[in-house]
DNA sequence: TGCTTTCCGTAACATTTGTTACATTAACCT
DNA sequence: AGGTTAATGTAACAAATGTTACGGAAAGCA
């Protein structure tokens, strides 16, 4: 674990605080290390679950599945991004999402009562959950609002106009695949394709394996409406 | 205010307190009291937003607006509910929900900075708060899923289901018009009528204005899948 | 390099949902 | 009761998305 705790201040829970407040607070837990390799299942959130769990090392996805088989990926997150908060806290039974691992994972599990404890001994602590669980019912609102009202087409284009603002270029590797756009966006493969063809038939954007090019920007940003 | 605070054990962050631990909590505080009448927007998320809202009396929809005039709703809330905590916890900017009374309305609103000091005066409240929130996270993830997997079809067997066991029969009355379930659903609403004459012709169900009798509820299930 | 597995684009067709328009019914108000 | 407004059911058609199937391309591996 030392070899961790100087980086916990990387893990928005910790943000803004000392490295000895680390120390300080990590010492009142009860905590554990897990260790998964590529393809495991962390966590059935189905079953009981009564730790947060922050990412050491490694990026895990987290996504619903329902009885028939179809999938909606809800997240990728990757080392300090934290899991599981919502499942811990709330009363709400069964949870319906599955986390697993993309490749060699190293997870720190906090229980809950510790969590607590440390809420009340230091404050920016308490504050920084309450962020990140803010941001994840912003983040969860904002996603329904758009599934719920956007076409594909529209939503295809928000996310080009994403991975260009975070590339910042026209030009950029995918790093989904078709198949987990699919996921992602709750639709099935095919459409993804379809939607992506007609862009470029459109001379919008210009694909190349992975790579896709931004040619017009503003009609991305009119598919959008926005 | 007074008059009030017996009655916020009711409230979910006050579960479990004694009488006298709210009074303590509540003098803590810089709060005040806001009135609205029918259709007035309570808060429009957009703006900057640093107080959550305590339901004192009456009730209040959330909704999500695009710019083109389309609308989620998000929920109907109601006496002791809690309001915008994603938004007041959140980091993410704009938030496209407003808040909109549906009938007189008193709320509570108590300041970011009092609610963190409550949480750390007791850990009950730390406790409930994040119950709140935690739970309010698994709402958003479990509609998104059902949202982006289902078919609307499903989504309505789902919702007279739940309308069965909330009034614990088989005929039951409609808390929502058509044209709201539309937008609770995201879709247009002849659709939802599309769907409720297709179950009524099925002989699944038996429509009488805002009254609905299952017939077959097995035949629901079947439909939902599950 | 050659083999194997996965990913991808595409077409044809089915199903679901949106859009628009209109007539009917229910609810409300006086 | 009469008149007005809002809510509803419905049809016809348009658009979006799902489903299935297949061949080719890319990626990983021996």
């Amino acid at each position: 674990m030392k070899e961790y705790i100087g980086d916990l201040i990387r893990c928005p829970l910790f943000y803004g605080l000392k490295h000895h407040e680390i120390v300080k607070l990590i010492e009142t837990c009860d905590y554990h290390i897990e260790k998964y390799k590529e393809g495991d299942i962390i966590r059935d959130l189905s079953e009981n679950c009564d730790e947060i769990l922050i990412i050491l090392e490694g990026e895990v996805k987290t996504e619903l599945q329902s009885k028939e088989g179809k999938v909606l990926q809800l997240e990728k997150l990757k080392v300090y991004d934290v899991l599981a908060l919502g499942a811990v806290f709330s009363q709400i039974r069964p949870i319906p999402i599955e986390v697993i691992a993309l490749c060699d994972v190293s997870l720190l599990c906090l229980k809950k009562e510790d969590v607590l404890n440390m809420c009340q001994i230091n404050r920016k602590f308490l504050e920084n959950l309450l962020t990140v669980m803010g941001n994840r019912i912003l983040f969860l609102a904002t996603r329904l609002f758009s599934t719920s009202i956007k076409s594909l087409k529209q939503r295809i284009a928000g996310y080009l106009l994403e991975m260009k603002n975070r590339w910042g270029k026209n030009i950029f590797k995918l790093s989904h695949t078709r198949e987990e756009l699919a996921e992602r966006f709750g639709v099935a493969r095919p459409s993804v394709s379809r939607i992506f063809s007609e862009l470029e038939r459109e001379k919008i954007i210009e694909i190349s394996g992975k790579y896709v090019r931004i040619i017009d920007e503003s009609s991305l940003k009119k598919i959008l409406g926005e």
